[in-house]
DNA sequence: ATTATCTATAGATCTATAGATAATGC
DNA sequence: ATTATCTATAGATCTATAGATAATGC
């Protein structure tokens, strides 16, 4: 359990393992499919290829890893941003407009979320765990009406990945505009009164543009 | 122009060319992807080898064609079924509902709208030009609050396939309630009172068990 | 001395085509 | 005679590994 610092060695490996992961993503952002050769993948990283069994088994479990790391990585990012937002019902629809505008502030990870549509509603991590935990205080407290969560989690995925489609076919300055409509749409969708839908979706964002934001 | 009957040569090779799409239908179904090798596809459809080029140059075309094939037939069965509905909210309502059913009325044609991803969205044909005219019709007779038809549209082939995917992972006699309860959510997003939201889904389905359905 | 990385390659695919065979039309 | 189908195969990948090299730890 010591958490020694990581050595030289160590720190090599993960960048290799970190060059391996992000190249995935671009291809799998650019193509919108992994059909491509190891070799491919290894040169688009910088490494030899060889190299590239010494962190993954398969192509298959490095696009598992690169999608998991993605979703993660986005997750934590909204966590720490909203961190204390007491109302679950704010918390709900600001990770949905911001998740939106990644097709504007980072187009390579809202690639990967919307090439993945799967994993974003079955993972046992990232964003899904999340919206279920405020889906549920929502209904809790009262200011959502949800008759089965799993549903309920489902419309929300399929609306967020559906939007971020039509959005990434949109002007970029009508993103926004776009965004704020699907999440009232969703929160319509949960019984809210219309004036509080309106209310919520035109409180102010946390001031995330892309130079903010994690590499 | 003139319509004479498809000689023997031209059924035998639509039988032929039949047989590969059903089965890439069949393994895209099973599979989720489409990595397999067209020697794989051919022994599945049971022809030769080479007779895949006869009618496909590659196996992307294949796999268009299976797709397109899908979305196709199940769009003019629903044409069929409800050619003589006035009301556009219903034929969008009662559409959403039995296109959900597939999962357990046809097990096959669900999974391929649910692993073509976009295409069920933005196929410039199938089942989202029905939606989006539903749509439109429903918005002019004033009883659906659209402020943009491509997010709206979008928003409702998403809670579709995502549905789709929680009741393949439920059991069978539960797929009714949550397809149903999907569709009240979506009317409510498209600001439906909630006593038309309920009157609408609980209206009887035309009858439509496996039997009756299409090949 | 240890460990990650790299280079080279054997063996296993897989694709696309050429040429043979079978079925139909006339 | 024509056309679809089938069989066989050349050539082009692509994967996985073995062995060499480079970087670090001690």
């Amino acid at each position: 359990m010591s958490e020694r610092p990581p050595t030289r060695v160590e720190r090599r490996k993960l960048r290799t393992r970190t060059a391996l992961i992000e190249a995935a993503q671009e291809i799998y952002a650019e193509r919108g499919d992994f059909d491509v050769s190891i070799q491919q993948i290894t040169e688009a990283a910088d490494v030899g290829f060889g190299t590239f069994y010494n962190h993954f088994p398969s192509k298959s479990e490095l696009l598992d890893a690169a999608i998991a790391q993605a979703l993660e990585a986005h997750a934590a990012w909204l966590e720490e941003l909203l961190a204390d937002v007491d109302d679950a019902a704010v918390v709900f629809a600001t990770s949905m407009r911001l998740t939106v505008r990644l097709v504007r502030t980072r187009p390579r990870l809202a690639k990967v979320m919307m090439n993945s549509r799967g994993a974003l509603l079955t993972a046992p991590f990232g964003h899904a765990v999340h919206a279920r935990r405020d889906l549920e205080a929502a209904e809790a407290a009262g200011r959502f009406v949800i008759e089965n969560v799993d549903v309920a989690l489902a419309c929300t995925a399929g609306c967020l990945i559906a939007t971020m489609h039509v959005c990434a076919d949109a002007a970029p300055d009508a993103v926004d505009a776009l965004a704020d409509q699907a999440v009232r749409s969703v929160l319509r969708m949960f019984g809210m009164p219309e004036a509080e839908v309106v209310r919520i979706v035109a409180l102010p964002l946390p001031s995330v543009e892309p130079s903010a934001e994690p590499a």
